[in-house]
DNA sequence: GTTTTAGTTAAGCAAACACTTAACTATTGT
DNA sequence: ACAATAGTTAAGTGTTTGCTTAACTAAAAC
């Protein structure tokens, strides 16, 4: 199996800008989707219909509590997207090495 | 500004995993178009229109030698996707913290 | 100079995406 | 019971995406 394989479509879940700003938002604590929603300028099916996509890669979950329904970040799946960039780390890294040998070279 | 906004659509070009894919491979070292396509099972007309959405993010850069088109990784814009994710290292660390406070009160 | 080789660009297409409005379900308040 | 509130589901639409094949450009080889 591939780095890349595995991964599933959480990188699609968010490519979306909107999902990603909804899952900023989540980090503050769960919400109810009408809050969720405020900051949009956006229909409430729009955002309702992104957190389903969050739902499906379990980026979120849900709880119901009266009408309302309570969204929760969950970061686990995150981590795919975490360990898949990390290992690029060491390029950006190397890159700075370089200009670190240089700068000890030619002080 | 918004730790989402200003990341462009390094987020939509990392979507796909054929370009996904790419990258990995393009970590092993720049590869004329032709090598890059092989493993992959599909045409190089598409090799080279991935190439095309990675080039436009600044993943890759292009370098002519005779006929071939050498690319080669640019790790940098991976940043952004690094910064982003990053954030959301701290909740998945809180819960190994609340279940490690959890296993030291409960020895 | 014609033919390979390497690759891009053009045109077209089916599927997926990000919305919209309208209709629906379920809970709460009167 | 009835209306208001919270949210989802359905249906429709324009745009984008990921591919294809065919036509093109440019360098190399013969």
């Amino acid at each position: 199996m591939s780095r890349t394989t595995g991964n599933a479509d959480v990188f699609a879940a968010i490519a979306d800008p909107t999902r990603r700003a909804i899952l900023d938002l989540l980090s503050q604590g769960e919400q109810p989707v009408k809050q969720i929603a405020q900051p949009f300028s956006m229909s409430l099916p729009a955002i309702s219909q992104h957190l389903s996509v969050l739902c499906e890669v379990k980026l979120v979950t849900q709880r119901k509590e009266g009408r309302q329904r309570f969204y929760r970040l969950n970061p686990e799946p995150l981590k795919q997207v975490f360990n898949w960039v990390s290992y690029y780390e060491q390029f950006w890294q190397d890159k700075l090495d370089v200009l670190g040998n240089y700068l000890e070279d030619n002080p």
